[in-house]
DNA sequence: CTCATGTAGGTGACGTGTCACCTATATGAC
DNA sequence: GTCATATAGGTGACACGTCACCTACATGAG
């Protein structure tokens, strides 16, 4: 546990800016879907990934795997989306267990309000400000490192 | 609002990885110093800050500055913190609206039991992944990108 | 001194995320 | 069929973060 090697400045100030950047940046694009349509980021999350669906619908254990987040997560946060009439919950008829989140049309005019600004935010904090070979250095670092945290624990 | 320049694929997929790996990082490092020390992520910046600062105590506003916390949050924090007995809050002699928060001797031996192994992940999950290069246009990109999200919001 | 205004910090309500745990259904061994 | 086990999903408690708002003190103008 001892002897650790600290890290360097410069290691230590890239990593402080990469923390700060992403803190500012999903507190930005939060601040403007909510202000835009009334969408939280991970409102946002859920819808985009319903209208890439088929018909509109997910089974709630696919909804979790696309987005990476845990089942219970899902689960709450779909219970809050159904409430604010987002989403709407649906049992499956091939699995008695299971159960479909569908968009609903307040969630899908919701999503196309919200859709444009958040694009356009994101070109102009950071694809407007990043050469494409920037763009794909990034990728491949970003894949590289996402590999070994995936490989530590889950 | 219409006619927004969609992202390309590979933009996308960048920025899906970008947006991945940040939650991936940040809840394996918040399971590590919860597990050393039972210290959130949270916790572990406001003690770095402490421990940093001359004779353990700093001023809430301060505090909040150097964190790029809201002061509300900071506020919560430290109060749940205080009541795990990790920080101590006194009045401020000179201002008296103002206060200062001091690190506990429970809070510093809570770092000092998180630090080491937090270092560790970052440099096994991050560092060790990337040449001297890299961190080094990593922290200009980042550094770029974060003015950019700075000048457009706060 | 007195009053207007600014600043330090705190509070309550609420949305979000995690963890531990629960129920109900599915599924394969026998 | 029956039982063990796995899986889908949900729930409650609690920590965290934001927003709107509040109180108390500081400070400069007059």
């Amino acid at each position: 546990m001892n002897d650790v090697p600290w890290l360097s400045d410069d290691e230590q100030r890239m990593w402080r800016q990469w923390m700060g950047l992403n803190a500012e940046l999903l507190a930005t694009l939060n601040r403007e879907t909510q202000a835009d349509a009334g969408l939280s980021n991970a409102d946002y999350q859920v819808l985009v990934v319903l209208t890439d669906s088929a018909e509109g619908r997910i089974r709630v254990s696919e909804l979790a795997a696309a987005l990476q987040w845990e089942r219970s997560r899902v689960s709450h946060h779909v219970a809050r989306m159904e409430k604010r009439d987002l989403v709407s919950r649906r049992g499956c008829p091939d699995d008695g267990r299971g159960a479909f989140v569908r968009i609903t049309e307040t969630g899908r005019a919701a999503i196309e309000r919200a859709a444009p600004g958040h694009v356009r935010t994101v070109r102009r904090l950071v694809f407007d400000a990043l050469s494409a070979d920037e763009v794909a250095q990034l990728g491949e670092i970003f894949h590289r490192l996402r590999s070994r945290v995936g490989r530590s624990t889950g």
